[in-house]
DNA sequence: AACTATTTATAAGA
DNA sequence: TTCTTATAAATAGTT
């Protein structure tokens, strides 16, 4: 009913569409109202915009809240009631599931142990020993890893200190080498190379040391956890010359 | 749209109103439709005819109880929706709680021990050790409670064989003097008055004896369960005579 | 329920 | 948006 005929399907064009929108919206509760008016019917229409918008219109002397009460009493199952109905049950479901959880927690810390017969407690008591063996393997697991980590850092320790020990020990010998020849200050190209320590003083700064002495290379790295378990440390390792 | 024009008010002629009721009211629908379809709309219309039968459309893939949720959450001074929020609160909470419970009896039984460090470890296994001594200790009074049972009905079935030895005793004593002086039968009250056996065949089938003798005397009860830890028995007790 | 004259709704254009 | 108007669609009265 317009200039041309149009075919029943989505109006892609936005505009277009508002505009048809708005047009027969206005025509649909206009005729929502003559069915009503002329056929003593009761009427409720709701319309939401593709935009999202409200639109509702009802027949005289009903209000949508009326319609839609009636609605639900003639169709039986009210949507508020039906959805209540689910969350009520959904809710029952979940409180019961976390009494039950939190009795089976009482159970594990041994609080709740009256409802248990013998051989109820023989398998939570199997349970919790199975429980405690995984507990004790994750605990020896971690310590095995600190360990190795350990193991990987005193690796890396002795390395810096060999290397930081034949710089020294090369620097004494440039030094006497230079106090023989001349009064000049050298360069030390070997420690500069290691982005290291430039003079004695700041060497054993570095490593905490007394002053310079042959004995240095008979220093030892501990582990610093003594008291662990060592299974598996190989003590050779921890030499550092 | 016809061949005449009408006015719009109630159509007095029933057999008219209901015609024109059925035509307007596909008209109606099929409008509603098209507004749907033409401009992505979502709509809901509810008729009631005068003679109160329901008629009702809704956009394609909206079923009335969509439309009228979000009607209610359109409108938003719904009672409902304010009740809905705090269930769907107190759902969440609900759902939270019982993630965490499950989570929580994961680590009682050793399953989900990677979130936790050394010192979680340690206190778990601490609790667990706990648990299980209280397991222990409920399994050892369940025992100690049957132990109990026991002795009691020992005790019972001492008293009650002690008395039936008496009665015996008596009957052997009544049946000699009645042998020596008739041969009518004698009652035997003291039997009777206890409710008990009437002969000595009865007594015997009741205690399981061989023949009567003089060594009846000599029997004794054994525990039960001798290999139950034994501590707070008293053997004494054990003794019949 | 089908027909159809007529009214009404509205698509496209301004 | 609103108005206009040609035309499609709905439908009142009829059969």
């Amino acid at each position: 009913m317009g200039r041309g005929k149009i075919e029943i399907k989505k109006i892609e064009n936005t505009t277009n569409r508002q505009v048809t929108f708005s047009k027969r919206r206005g025509g649909l509760i206009k005729k929502a109202r003559e069915l009503s008016v002329l056929c003593d019917a009761q009427l409720g229409l709701i319309i939401f915009s593709s935009s999202g918008k409200l639109f509702e219109f009802t027949s005289e002397h009903n209000s949508m809240p009326e319609i839609l009460a009636r609605y639900q009493k003639a169709t039986g199952k009210s949507i508020k009631e039906y959805d209540n109905q689910e969350v009520r049950y959904e809710m029952l479901r979940l409180r019961d599931q976390t009494d039950r959880l939190q009795a089976s927690i009482r159970q594990y810390t041994g609080e709740n142990l009256a409802a248990l017969d013998y051989n109820d407690l023989n398998e939570l008591e199997q349970q919790l020993e199975v429980s405690v063996d995984k507990v004790r393997e994750r605990k020896n697991q971690l310590l095995q890893q600190q360990l190795d980590n350990l193991r990987r850092k005193e690796q890396i320790l002795q390395e810096q200190n060999s290397q930081l020990y034949h710089c020294i020990i090369e620097q004494q010998a440039a030094a006497e080498h230079h106090q023989a020849m001349m009064e000049d200050k050298v360069e030390h190209p070997m420690l500069e190379h290691l982005g290291l320590y430039a003079t004695d003083e700041q060497a054993r700064n570095l490593l905490q040391l007394s002053p310079l002495t042959p004995q240095l290379h008979t220093f030892r790295l501990q582990p610093t956890q003594p008291n662990l378990q060592e299974r598996g440390l190989h003590h050779s390792n921890l030499q550092l010359w």
